[in-house]
RNA sequence: GCCCCCGUAGCUCAGCUGGAUAGAGCAUCGGACUUCUAAUCCGAAUGUCGCAGGUUCGAAUCCUGCCGGGGGCACCA
């Protein structure tokens, strides 16, 4: 229990006994944080919901709600006030705020996160590019969100696997080796081809004029598998499992499922090619399994590679996608349901695209032509922090411009440096105090002023964490991280420039201050790095 | 034609399972550095929340239609 669900308990209990024999449901009661300071620390909006179904005034209402508080929290509450509408405001006492702290402080390194009893298991597959070229800005921000969320999920207790699909079978593997070979022999590269400069270092141009296709194919799919590694290593992402499509053919895995689809009585034959009746399970039509000319479709091996990740237990399979592939939602949902499972644990999160602005003749992301802004140029520029703060400080389904030029010259002005310096300024406080003086700073928590506005208000904000982080994990939001980091760090700054830690008399202002900023220090080292960029003691 | 996402300050975007005077960053203007780190702070200015209806005591938020932008509608991947 944080100080916030103690707080929250509260209230919905007075509601249940304001409200005596009407119905309230208990989620409605909210316990909120008021748009102005001096409206009060917390308000609810109880009042609002009771009124109508108790057939009173909602101030009146509000009046007896605030009785009811006044004796359940007794010295926690300072006073109570009726505002707007129907509005209860609280005024919670500088001991409540004491406790708080004492609270947030206890769960150390801990703050914010979760246990799950029964912890569920949650496998989030993104990125997943085509090992034939580099990765682009798109697949950064795939890659900067699904890492994100899963550090999210995992502080929030779920067993989390990262995983990466590789698309290592197929025409476009076949392609990306006659592209290699070409070049080997000096020939032109096919129009469909692959024209990128990165082709020409893929296998070396003697081995690629002795290899087979194939074993050619396959060396150039797995060197270029090797850069995206690398580039992912290098923005911080690292897979639990890379999972080859390829495999899938090879262990029989394919037929298998396709088998077992026929079993149920799924698919059927028509005009020479195998399809399974997707449209059965909500699909708007039919899709074809096995060609007519007896190739495996795509969407084949999908369907393999979703039967194999059932087979591991899952409670949840989150899928990370971009824009482009909304439109097969319905169908891998439908497989779900084909195969006798449940459809809502399979999870799409469709990525809308990165639009490149200012950068003549390059796009952000379409493939082959080679003139794409990669993922190794993002972080050239701009650098791991700035540019992982830049993507995820959006929301997933909004499309997001993105001008180059400007975020090399504004790489100074990102946001994620303004966190970091509250950071390395905190950083620098204590370490000036020194350890002995932080450590026993925690052992008796009381300050002999009064709280100022701003200790409060930052206190406040680092309590609101928790729910945050909640939030963030449920509706797979880690942009809220984001946002939630940088209004912390502004909180911080306003403390900062109202309260002196350092020498304050009496001591255990002193005391005080050090143990508010050491709660702060953490909870920012923290939320950064569930985004993936690092906090420094410097800078 | 059908489906998905978006449209909020000059720009980039939060806020969207209904609440009080709609926010942040950047940009602009005017101030503050012998600092517990000025990568900072203080102040000013900036809005038909795309448009039109509807539901509600209350709508940026929910519903419908329209307009604009992006994406998708293969026996391609």
């Amino acid at each position: 229990m944080t100080p916030l669900d103690t707080l929250h308990d509260a209230i919905r209990a007075a509601t249940a006994a304001v409200a005596g024999e009407v119905e309230v449901t208990p989620e409605s009661v909210k316990l909120e944080v008021p748009p102005r300071a001096e409206l009060g620390d917390y308000s609810t909006n109880a009042p609002l919901l009771l009124a109508p179904r108790l057939g009173a005034p909602a101030r009146e209402v509000a009046q007896r709600l605030a009785g009811e508080l006044a004796a359940s929290l007794g010295g926690a509450l300072e006073r109570t006030e009726v505002a707007g509408p129907g509005f209860l405001n609280l005024y919670l006492s500088d001991g409540w705020y004491v406790e708080a702290l004492a609270s947030v402080l206890s769960a150390n390194e801990r703050f914010g996160a979760a246990t799950l009893k029964a912890p569920r298991a949650v496998d989030v597959e993104f990125v997943s590019a085509n090992p034939t070229g580099p990765l682009h800005i798109g697949h950064a921000r795939q890659a900067a969100y699904g890492d994100a969320l899963s550090r999210i999920l995992a502080y929030r207790g779920y067993e989390v696997t990262r995983e990466y699909y590789i698309n290592d079978y197929g025409s476009q593997v076949t392609k990306l080796g006659e592209s290699v070979r070409a070049l080997a022999l000096g020939e032109p590269v096919a129009p469909d081809g692959y024209h990128g400069d990165y082709v020409d270092g893929l296998v070396p141009a003697e081995r690629a004029r002795e290899l087979d296709l194939e074993t050619l194919a396959r060396e150039a799919c797995d060197a270029c598998l090797a850069l995206i590694r690398a580039s992912l290593e290098r923005f911080g992402v690292r897979f639990d499992v890379w999972f080859s499509e390829r495999s899938l053919h090879e262990t029989g895995a394919v037929e298998r499922v396709l088998d077992a689809l026929g079993a149920r009585g799924e698919t059927y034959t028509n005009d020479g090619a195998l399809w399974l009746r997707t449209s059965a399970h909500g699909d708007d039509k039919d899709r074809v399994l096995v060609r007519s000319s007896g190739e495996h479709t795509y969407f084949t091996s999908d369907i393999a590679y979703l039967e194999d990740k059932r087979s591991r237990g899952y409670d949840r399979l989150v899928y990370v996608w971009g824009a482009d592939h909304h439109g097969y939602i319905a169908r891998m949902k439908a497989v779900c349901g084909a195969l006798g499972g449940d459809p809502d644990a399979l999870e799409i999160v469709i990525q809308q695209f990165v639009h490149l602005l200012g950068v003549e003749g390059r796009t952000a992301m379409s493939k082959r032509e080679g003139e794409y802004v990669t993922l190794d140029e993002l972080v050239d520029e701009v650098g791991v922090d700035a540019a992982r703060f830049f993507l995820l400080a959006r929301s997933h389904d909004t499309t997001v411009d993105l001008d180059l030029d400007l975020a090399v010259r504004e790489t100074a002005e990102n946001p994620v440096y303004y966190v970091q310096y509250a950071h390395a300024r905190i950083a620098s406080i204590l370490a000036r105090a020194g350890s002995d003086r932080v450590a026993a700073a925690l052992v008796a928590l009381a300050p002999v002023e009064p709280l100022h506005a701003s200790e409060r208000a930052l206190l406040r904000r680092l309590l609101a964490f928790p729910g945050e982080l909640a939030e963030a994990a449920e509706r797979r939001a880690p942009h809220r991280v984001a946002s939630y980091a940088l209004e912390l760090a502004q909180e911080f700054t306003a403390f900062y420039r109202d309260c002196h830690v350092l020498g304050v008399e009496p001591r255990a202002t002193e005391s005080w201050r050090l143990a508010l900023s050491l709660a702060a220090r953490r909870t920012i080292a923290r939320a950064l790095d569930l985004l993936g960029v690092s906090a420094p003691a410097q800078m």
